[in-house]
This record gives structure tokens, sequence and C-alpha cells, in this order.
DNA sequence: CTGTTAGCGCCTTCAG
DNA sequence: CTGAAGGCGCTAACAG
């Protein structure tokens, strides 16, 4: 497993290294036809293939960025890493994905190998643990951008879903179907993690908006394995409610679990909402109606503006804040 | 965004570039304990972080292994990866993963890019147009596996399923439970796709050893754009089938698909297992009977098997053929 | 115990 | 139109 180098095929092809690699990089401007064909052949012949770790150690880029996603089991962190993906397929640029699996030491660990690898930016999801890591990447201009959550007093542009707007749609949604005892579960809340706040925060508004009271039992922020216990406190009290808008998919699962456990009737005797598409939403009977967040712009979007930044055509415009709309799709569920 | 080299860390605390790097890379043996911590200050102070791509290219090693998935969308894919990730994890290698979406052309390109990158090895799901990729990294030494599919005459390693194992489970349960008239559904079968002809063949001999005659017109191998119109044949036909196996995840997806829109009762009017586990698996009423391959230990038994070709301690023993066993999960759906 | 030196494979002026 | 030389940041002998 001996590698062939540009030396190799210099050699072979009896001109020097600096005319292989000019021929490789396309910059054939005044170079013989007859010399290009040569080059060609014995590059063929040796099957050489370029080393890109020299190359990046030379011209200081990598042509490569990292997405470090909070958590890759959400549904929503698959479709927005595609979208990055196509972006960068375009442009000629690879990507590396990591999980930070909710954890901030993991997700530290991550920042610190994409950098030691000279990524040339990320997209991060952050897990709201690291404010000190962002701002020192901040700080040194290394391009980064964030999605889905928000980190304060950092000015580092960030692509968001209106996450009020999410649950106003679902609990406009549930009231114009008659229902007022509407309940929010959430995955927890510890670490101010962005969508899960602004949710409960809309549905607050949108309640009040439509003259509902609010009622402190009707919002649980729970961990996904707790969320059985909290379903089984909520439902079987003394005056359950009707209707549970689910803060993402994995608690719409959860709720579904419970739901086939109890032989509990959709819509029926519980009418669901969900925010995120889920694969079977369709399948699923009754079909799930669900607040759908437009994950392929987002993905786009983050993608398009961190390559921009890193060809430095954009170094103004820090800090934006690019807040998406969802839309709802009205199924069975409710 | 001026990065800080060994150099400079050198510099600072007065001691010369290899005792820094030496110190990095704990080979402080005979060390100055003074130095030590000098150097360990300089480094935070300065916020060094060291540069992997020059290390990878002195060292001839990137830590870095590639994954080329046939296609990510599949349960299957996404199972293995994290268990090939995990191994990777615990064992200070990183993981890139890319998606040929069932596309030779692409596989090519990625294997190409990632041999460019210099990864350390590769675990491949071969779309099955390659062979002459395969053939010369494997002339030239190069780590590799195969995972999922086999390719004919190629002495690499390769994680399998027992495929025929997996459709005589099905089979034989649907016979336990009566049935006889028993059809098979599988994505497309051009290019050899080693699970799906494997799986015909076993649903064949399953049928054959319980003394079921064989009928061509239960066997279909459709695009998955094709299978509503299959499917739309193959149920409103004179003698329909009672019960189908279905090939893959994405399969059964569609037949639900189809089974929603015709309001056809499961198991009642029609009987199903899949191959391949789903999210929904058990929320969906009927939950899903289905059988189950052991994507954790296919994963973990491609990333140890690469990582000591990587680290050389396994050079033999080439061409092995892994058999890995399926289970039926029983529930409503058969 | 620490510093010097010589590359890894590639790209990029700058001469020829 | 082509070649020679230097250097990217790091490591690994080999001297001191």
């Amino acid at each position: 497993m001996k590698r062939v180098t540009i030396a190799d095929v210099a050699n072979h092809a009896n001109v020097s290294k600096s005319t292989v690699s000019q021929y490789i990089n396309k910059r054939y401007d005044y170079m013989g036809e007859e010399t290009k064909e040569r080059i060609e052949k014995t590059i063929k012949e040796l099957e050489y293939s370029p080393n890109m770790v020299a190359k990046s150690l030379k011209q200081k880029s990598t042509l490569t960025i990292g997405v470090i996603v909070a958590n890759i089991l959400h549904v929503f962190s698959t479709q927005v890493i595609r979208a990055i993906e196509d972006v960068c397929q375009e442009n000629d640029f690879h990507v590396i994905v990591c999980n930070a699996d909710d954890n901030p030491e993991k997700e530290k660990k991550y920042i610190e190998m994409l950098r030691a690898k000279q990524v040339d930016g990320m997209i991060v999801f952050p897990t709201g643990g690291n404010k000190d890591l962002y701002e020192s990447l901040f700080n040194e201009g290394y391009p980064l951008i964030f999605v889905d959550r928000f980190v304060e007093n950092l000015p580092i542009d960030s692509i968001l879903l209106d996450n009020e707007a999410a649950a106003k749609l679902a609990v406009d949604h549930f009231v114009s179907k008659g229902y007022e005892r509407i309940a929010i579960l959430t995955t927890s809340i510890i670490r101010n993690i962005t969508p899960r706040v602004e949710r409960i925060s809309g549905y607050k508004k949108a309640l009040q908006a439509s003259g509902i009271p609010i009622r402190e039992e009707y919002i649980k922020s729970l961990d996904l394995n707790e969320i059985h216990n909290g379903l089984k406190e909520m439902l079987f009290a003394e005056h359950p409610p009707q209707a549970i808008l689910a803060g993402n998919d994995l608690t719409l699962m959860q709720i579904l679990n419970f739901v086939q456990e109890h032989k509990i009737q959709i819509p029926k005797e519980l009418a669901l909402i969900g925010i995120d598409e889920l694969s079977f939403a369709n399948i699923y009977s009754p079909s799930l109606t669900i607040v759908s967040q437009p994950t392929f712009e987002m993905g786009e979007m983050a993608a398009s503006l961190l390559l921009k930044k890193v060809k430095k055509e954009d170094t103004k415009n820090e800090g934006c804040i690019h807040r998406l709309q969802p839309t709802l799709v009205i199924r069975e569920s409710c």
C-alpha cells in the first residue's frame, strides 16, 4: 500500500512536479497539448490519487465543514442535515456530522476535534452548555452558524423556527375544533433550550388570545423516560385535558405509546397535534395532524450562509436571527 | 483568524518545537516537571489547538474511517452506523458517513474522495456497480469491509445477515398461522443486490419445505414508486395472497400506505411481516410483526474488524463471510 | 532532558 | 511553456 505521489507521476511523465500540479488543478493555460496527454496517461497508469491532506495543509482549507446536532434522533436533525449536505455537494464541500447526544461534554469534544481537523466552518445546534467555546470560536473569526437554538449575547447568525407561531397554529386549531382543556408536553427545559421555552410561551400567548385560562397542570416539561408517568398523572386527574400538543417528534411517539397501551381513542377521547413531521404520520390511523418545520429551507439557509462566510463573501452581517415559518398539516388526529 | 502553531508555543515557553510536540503526545518520559507546567500554561494562554492535518500528513494516518451506505433511508443503515460510531469513539477514530443513494456513480465519487482524504479504511454497503474500484482498493491493501451485501469473487471480509433464514422465519410463522397464499415483495432486484436475492430464495425454499407450491405472481421485485401498482395488481387478482412478506422497511411502509388507503384490515384481510425493525412497529395498530436484524452487532463487528486491519493486527483472514442470525419479533400483524 | 534537522505531499512564486 | 526552491505544521531520529 505505497501511495503514489505527484513526484512519481512527474518522473514517469518526464516533467516536473509543478507541471503535474498545474495539470491537476486544470490550470493548463500555456501547457503543451502533448504534455497534457502524457500526464493524463501516467496518472491513469499509476492510479494516482491526489492527497487532500497535503493540499489542505498547504492551502489552509479543507473544503470541509462540520455539523454538530444536539440530538440526531429527531427527524428534524436528519432532514436539516440532508439539506446541508445537498448544498455542500453543489459547492464541492464535504460535511462531517457529529451527534452531541444532548450532552455539552460531547459537544465540546466534537468542537475541538473539528477545529483540530481544520474544518472551514461549523453549523451547530447548540446544546446550551458551551458558551465560552462558541465565544472563542467567534473571536477567532471562525465561520459559525447556529440552528434550531439561540445562544444569548453572542452575535452569531442563527436559523430558528418561529416557535411561538408553531404553538399558536396548533392551539388555534384545537380551539377551532372546540377544545378548551388543552395541554402541552415538551422534553426537559433545563438549560433553557430555545424551542421548548418558546413553544410553551407561544402556547400560553395563544390560549390567552383565545380567552382560555392557563392551567399550570396542563404544562409539562419532562425527560423522555418520565413522560409515561407524567401522562398518567395528567390524563387520570379529575379534569384531564381533551387535547395535547406534543413539543416534538419523540414526545409525540411517547404519547402514542401511552395511548396504545391504554386504548385511548384518538381524537374522540384525546385530540393530538405534534410539532415536527413523522415518517408514519400518514400511515398511522388516525393519521396525525402536525405542525411542520421547513427543515429543508433551514438547512439550505444555514449551509449557504456558512459557505458565504467561509468564502469571505459575507463578513459583516453578524448576529442575524432568521425566523422561518411553520405550517399546519391537518390530518385526522385533530 | 491566525492560527497559533506549535512554534508559537515553543517560542513563548522558551523551549523547542519538539519538546512541545512531545508534551502534546504525552511522551514526558524525561521531561522536566517545570518545563511541563510552562508548556501547559502557554498552551492555555495562546489557546493553542493542534493541527491534525499536519499531523496526518506526517504520520500517514488520519485516525478516520469512511462509511458508505447504499441508502441511508433504511433504518438498518442508521443503526449500523450508530454501532460503527460507538466502536470508533472508543478507539479514538472518527467516522465520515456518505450516502450513495443506491447510485454507483455517487458511490464511486465518494470512494475517490475518501481515498483523497486519506481515510485509514472503509466500510461499504456496496451498490454493486464498482467492482473494479473495490478490486483496486483491495490490491493496494486498503483496509475494506463490506456490509449487508456481498460482491462475488473478491476476497473481502463481509458482514451479512443470514437472509435465507430471515425469510424462512417469516414464512414459517405465516404457515404456522395457517396461511398458504403467501407473497413476497422486495425492492428492485437489478444488480443482484444480495439481501433481496437471498430473501427471495429463502422464501422459496421455506415454502417448498412446507410443501406449499411457489406461485410466481406472488413474487414481486419493484422500485419503491411502483409498489403501489404492483400491490393493486396482486391484491385485486382472482386469488390474492392472504399474507405478504415485506423485504425491507421502506417496502413495508409502502404496503402500509396502500393498506390505509384501501381500508384493508390487518391481519384479518391481510397478514403482514416485515424484515427490519421500524420506529413505530409497536405503536402502530395492529402492532407489526417483523424479522429483526442484529444491526448493532453487525456494525460493531464491521468496525472492530476494520480497525484491526487498520492497526495491522489482522492481515490474513481475507474474504471471510460472517453471517448473522435474524430474530422474529411476534406482534399483532400476523 | 532538550534542541536540531529533515522531511510528509502539495502548491506557488519566480526564473529559465 | 516548464523547472527549482521554499514552506504549510508537525513528528522522529539523532545529537548534544
